[in-house]
DNA sequence: CGGAGTATTGAAACCTATCAACAATTGTGG
DNA sequence: CCACAATTGTTGATAGGTTTCAATACTCCG
């Protein structure tokens, strides 16, 4: 299950012009993270807040027999680790060598207490969050396997990827195992998909983390079950 | 599809002594919602948040086709609607006959925005709900029918009843449609899991509203995996 | 009492998981 | 640099769990 490869994605936000955390910005610091390594597991005291500068990282949560349940995906500039619980809810893990850029929850909260604009900030960010979650579970609980993909390629390119033309390359750092793991499918029903996109010639796959979206009206079309699956 | 029922729910939580939502309750008046009329529509202008006084409530999200997810229920005491997004991002709607509170998005901002510690709590709020809906996800994503169906009766039982003793009753006002469209399942397995529960002495079923947990110990179990499912 | 809606139960079909083999890729060390 | 091992991904055959289709029972109300 380990990965000891030393690929790396380029930082597809580089700052961010809405960049909620620049009040506190001094006070992060930088960490490198390499691949499969945690930035915090599930459980942990949740004494900072991370964003991510480069690479991926997956948030995940386990089941007592390994069952792994990946919620969401996080790229360059995303900001994740800000439980208030006071504790970690679910793991999070690099997926390639990451930088990531840490401060201290207790300064984060400061500003919040002192700036209303920062504490709006965070609300819309926790309620984004939630509005994701919501658009995953009925991926999760209403999909089929094709949609599932499909849904999951139009997202990831949406979030990973400015353009959206014929033949747009999208990165995908990821294993198939954490995308099954992402979808509630297995990993050969994810290749097997990813095949049948290809043979259908919707998608092109250049190589194992890449994925050239040739027909993006087909995809979304996929997606929503407008269409045969 | 449609209910006439009138049953109604008693409030399980009168008002909460944690009610965050004090600087603004003079502002707030009181609906009375029947059952399956919406409180608000998915695409709605988000002018208002509401506290549920009593009923029940769900919430869903609809594809194109028909097919719906329930991402979750809401009981007395709980607070809803509350997008920052300026929309709606779900479908809120009555299970039974329901009273709730409407407060206007617009104050609650500014009471977030003078009150730091209004504003700390509703983070809270929001963050716990990020936190329910990742273990939502677990259940969607990687677990099979009846540890759906136990993870759900655990989770309804420990919101709706402060006691978890054996013979334990749990009302359950939302239809098995509901519980199905909540756990990404259809009607018919459901019903067959909760008969299959029935007959292996884990609950009893004296109507279709109304759960008797005989063996909590067993329903966690199941609901985690760690015995026959 | 009757009718509509809801829930239960059964049989068959289907989609995805499981098991298995193989291919491709990556990393290691001679 | 190439051979080898380990990991990851693909593809095929089969099995199994849930859905679908269908019939019946049960409730709630008019």
């Amino acid at each position: 299950m380990l990965q000891t490869s030393t690929r790396q994605l380029q930082p597809a936000i580089p700052a961010g012009p809405t960049d909620r955390l620049a009040p506190v910005e001094p006070l992060g610091v930088n960490m490198r993270l390499e691949a499969d390594k945690p930035l915090f597991w599930e459980g942990d005291k949740a004494d900072y807040t991370y964003k991510i500068i480069s690479g991926a990282i997956r948030v995940c949560k386990l089941m007592p027999d390994g069952r792994r349940q990946v919620s969401d995906f996080f790229l360059p500039g995303d900001l994740i680790g800000f439980d208030f619980a006071g504790v970690h809810n679910v793991t999070a893990e690099a997926i390639v060598e990451s930088i990531v850029r840490r401060y201290p929850k207790q300064s984060i909260e400061r500003v919040v207490r002192d700036n209303p604009v920062m504490a709006r900030d965070m609300l819309t960010l926790a309620y984004d969050r939630l509005a994701t979650a919501q658009v995953h579970m009925v991926t999760l609980g209403r999909k089929n396997a094709a949609e599932r993909i499909a849904s999951f390629l139009v997202t990831h390119a949406h979030r990973s990827t400015a353009a959206r033309r014929p033949g747009q390359s999208v990165a995908l750092p990821m294993s198939r195992g954490d995308i099954a793991d992402h979808l509630g499918l297995t990993v050969e029903t994810v290749s097997r998909v990813l095949s049948r996109l290809r043979h259908d010639r919707v998608i092109d796959l250049p190589d194992f983390h890449t994925v050239v979206v040739r027909s993006w009206e087909a995809l979304d079309g996929i997606a929503e079950g407008g269409e045969a699956a």
